[in-house]
DNA sequence: TTGTATGCGTTATCAA
DNA sequence: TTGATAACGCATACAA
């Protein structure tokens, strides 16, 4: 079945295909009666204008995409919704593509970039160390990053970024753990090697924290987990049993993630213990299922919602020729009741 | 920055345009020394093929698209991971495209083929009523529907699908509770309106089960949630707080899906239920979320990674002229405790 | 208000 | 083994 192409519609109404595209298009004028006739053709045949002659031809197109770097992760979820219904409404498309593991995000940004001729991108997960700054001027058209920034040797109006300081926000957790007299916290870390990531900023803030109380970093509280086979659940949950067995004093859990902290939730109640009588938890990102999870538990909340709000704000703004920004979102701790205040001793 | 095209990597590297498009696709033959001298410019320049020439040009692209109704369920998670890799795998980059609630998943998938020059695509989620014959036949290419399938009215050949029989998995769940002894079976559910939905087929289930048991069905004991503002778990749990309000007696509740009985489970737990001992709860669909829930709940489970496998295979199957199938998966309910065998009275 | 002709960056055909 | 050149379907400058 041969698609009917523009030819085809000015053939049948009689027109030329000029005009069919002015009443496309709308631009130009056309006579009513000649826009009604063709608009008859067109509805008529079911004629959809090929996107790829068109990108070719135009400069611009409306195409906008999201690469996410593991795009089955919770915290992310939510924050596609959002960002899809915003586009939408703003009558912009969106292409969500899955970046795995192995490959550079901000590589198939650019290599998309040129196949689809988008006209922005944003980019949500990753790591810091990924992005370079010939790699955004390669990719030259505007780009957000959301949970994620650079290193800082990026020019800054080359993007705009929404992120939380990661590294404070850990902080702050840790030292509210310490404020409730813990001393022995384990850190639930999924070690990703030699990049940075939201994960090894919080994880710094976890040491600082830890230091700056005077309290010394013992490696046996954190658990590098090895590499597990399926989701988030099952390292959070691997991780905690192998972090109790090595640590039965260990009175608090700080997990990078919600997921994790979920994870590692059951397997201290599968062993017998209570939360947080036996054992305090805090998650990390707000996802809503920790609101929902029995008990629920502590976590350093994300505004995901306004996050991905100001992304979108923010990547508009660019493609109408508006300034780069960067902002930085502050969270907020949700006390739920999984963390238990103790003595010291 | 215009971008470099195919006539400029001929220029600098001296040969024709047609060479360099024969190193590119490795079509053709080309000696061995011109085609390193190509590859060198074109590795030097970064240059990238421009899909959109490239789609105008051939009469088959290698573009697959998914669309998802509603991509932030979990359930739909977990297969759009297996699909991506899948499809990584075979060579075939997958645009992911969400579908909201108003939109019929099919349109889109036709209108944005015709756009893109799609191979294949892939719908998941959705409603059973919105596949017409002539939506196929409209669309033209091969097309997997996932989770969902047509009501039956259309030539089987026009597709292929993955689904489980949603009715009799709903039915042997209900029958499930009740060889457990339970009489008073609360059904959740989200009304959709006047499709045919996954949700609905299993309310069918639910029906026919308690039917067949002599049971008479209470639609005080059905939630048909007013809308909630938020996600399902929020749903899950406001319908079942109205549910125990209503029905003090009721021993047992059948969620449609895993997320909604989380929330319910939650909703039980705040006033002071115990899972299973007050209240049994069955979900539905298997994510994992619901091993890891305390107390980890039973659930039907769906075999999802078999599915998408199945569908991504079915998809390029037919892209090499193989015929439809439509495939029926078994669910399993996946016993863990949740459910609690009472005297019958 | 309308139509013709050109070119966007490719691939593929055909000569050389 | 190569290189011109003609489409692919569309938008648009220009002519009518």
């Amino acid at each position: 079945m041969a698609n009917i192409t523009i030819t085809d519609i000015a053939r049948l109404s009689g027109v030329g295909i000029a005009t069919v595209s002015r009443v496309i298009n709308q631009t130009g004028s056309v006579s009513e009666k000649t826009r009604k006739k063709v608009m008859d053709v067109i509805n008529e045949y079911n004629y959809i204008p090929n996107n790829n002659a068109r990108n070719l031809k135009m400069t611009q197109s409306d195409n906008i995409a999201l690469f996410v770097k593991y795009i089955s992760n919770p915290f992310f979820s939510k924050m596609i919704d959002v960002i899809e219904i915003e586009m939408a409404s703003r009558g912009f498309p969106l292409l969500i593509q899955n970046v795995d593991d192995m490959t550079d995000e901000l590589d198939v940004a650019i290599s998309e970039s040129m196949q689809r001729n988008l006209c922005g991108v944003m980019i949500m997960g990753g790591s810091y160390s990924s992005y370079t700054e010939a790699k955004f001027k390669q990719l030259g058209i505007p780009c957000v990053l959301l949970t994620v920034s650079t290193e800082g040797n990026v020019e800054p109006s080359l993007y705009s970024s929404v992120i939380i300081d990661d590294e404070k926000e850990a902080y702050k957790a840790t030292q509210y753990l310490i404020d409730m007299g813990h001393r022995r916290i384990g850190f639930l870390y999924k070690d990703v090697g030699n990049v940075v990531t939201p994960n090894i900023l919080r994880f710094r803030g976890y040491k600082k924290a830890l230091e700056d109380n005077g309290i010394p970093l013992d490696e046996n509280l954190v658990s590098l987990s090895a590499p597990v086979i399926g989701s988030g659940f099952r390292v959070g949950f691997q991780a905690m049993k192998q972090l109790m067995l090595k640590n039965p004093e260990m009175t608090a859990v700080f997990a990078f993630s919600d997921v994790l902290a979920i994870g590692a939730a059951k397997a201290a109640i599968a062993v017998g213990k209570k939360i947080p009588d036996d054992i305090s938890i805090v998650g990390f990102d707000g996802i809503e299922m920790t609101e929902f999870y029995n008990p629920a538990l502590d976590t350093v909340y994300q505004p995901a919602t306004e996050m991905a709000l100001s992304a979108v704000s923010l990547l508009h703004g660019m493609m109408n020729g508006e300034k780069s920004q960067h902002k930085v979102y502050e969270s907020v701790i949700m006390k739920r009741g999984s963390v238990k205040k103790i003595q010291d001793n």
